[in-house]
DNA sequence: CTGATTTATTAACTTATGTAAAGAATTTTA
DNA sequence: TAAAATTCTTTACATAAGTTAATAAATCAG
């Protein structure tokens, strides 16, 4: 059996996929034939807390935000963006209810498949074992450069890297304002304050 | 061949495997003959950034703080006890120069091996690469839950959240305040005040 | 044991951020 | 296109945290 490149189902997820490891056609088929798609208007949301996850999800375009809310607070911890996995990861690893809101900011176009699914691929394919272990280690360093990044900048430090950063993606005008102060740890007037002093400086 | 349970020589060591995977007496052989030991003493470096991480050390007696510095001004972000694993794990996986230090906090007795063995070991036996997973799944899992923390608690409540965990731990005593403050993201000065709060409160 | 060093607390002052509320600007949608 | 809703900025005020420096307490080393 063999798999020709424009007949495969999700070419930016099995893109995506190549980035960790090599797959053979039928470790493809493998994983593709579960793949289900799903759309999510903005503002609705793809999880919320005290739910449980158990799925996976692809973001094929779109844009969504992570968030905490503890009386009636939003805190936004992160972003995603078309071509990158989404979901609660600790919560399917746990298999605890999620303490996370996953909103989205754009309409979304999404993929998914069940977190039970890629255990089941643990057992089958070595090479999904090993891409789970990059998967595991990719996530573990854009954390680890995140929490350094939060405890030794500045709110301001982190907002100029942030800018920088989102530009270079073209990110930056698809997220509100007071989504990426409470992402930097501040309040929207804080940031507002912090936007004016770098331009009269 | 077989292991006598006897003649394990880092036992504390194998207990920690085993709480992630379980190992056939060849694979753990194949592990164990590359493990070295080491002593550390207190205020000692195990690695200062600019450094080229290449082991992974398990602490056996001990504790040690990780820490970043800039300007002369240290922050630190985490703290190391016995029967844990040690070390710049970002730094071996992008074979980066480090950005950390991690520093003895008490008199430390240390086991390690080289990350190249490990990643040797993921292409021999297969249960490593299950071992690889699940220890980047239990770090990620690890930054997840602190860095949630550090995004929705104030400085306080974090306080009161590290005395609470710490105590049960036991390991409260054994790391100096100002450390304690700079792990909060506050300055000693900060902290002192919190604590006068909440004793006369 | 004692002097020296390190660590923790306290005080005084400065500064940045949070809060609340109002107004301006922008975006949405009917 | 106009009205409604949302988002952003600004102001005024309160508060918590940073900074510096002095003192007190605890720890370390000879």
């Amino acid at each position: 059996m063999s798999v020709n490149k424009d007949e495969i189902k999700f070419p930016l997820f099995h893109s995506y996929l190549k980035r960790f490891v090599d797959l053979t056609d039928n470790e493809w088929l493998a994983l593709e034939e579960q793949l289900r798609v799903r759309k999510l208007p903005k503002k609705q949301h793809l999880i919320r807390q005290g739910e449980q996850a158990k799925e996976i999800f692809f973001l094929i375009s779109g844009s969504a935000r992570l968030y905490y809310e503890k009386d009636g607070d939003e805190k936004t911890t992160y972003f995603f963006f078309e071509n990158n996995l989404v979901g609660d990861y600790l919560g399917c690893l746990t298999s605890q209810p999620s303490t996370i809101n996953i909103q989205a900011l754009e309409d979304c176009e999404l993929m998914y498949f069940k977190y039970e699914t890629l255990t089941k691929l643990y057992e089958q394919f070595p090479v999904y074992q090993i891409f789970g272990r990059k998967l595991a280690e990719y996530l573990f360093m854009g954390l680890d450069i995140r929490l350094a990044e939060l405890l030794t900048l500045t709110p301001e430090e982190r907002y100029l890297k942030f800018i920088n950063t989102s530009i270079k993606r073209k990110i930056l005008e698809r997220i509100p304002q007071q989504y990426i102060a409470s992402y930097l740890g501040i309040t929207p007037v804080s940031l507002s304050r912090i936007r004016r002093r770098i331009a009269t400086s």
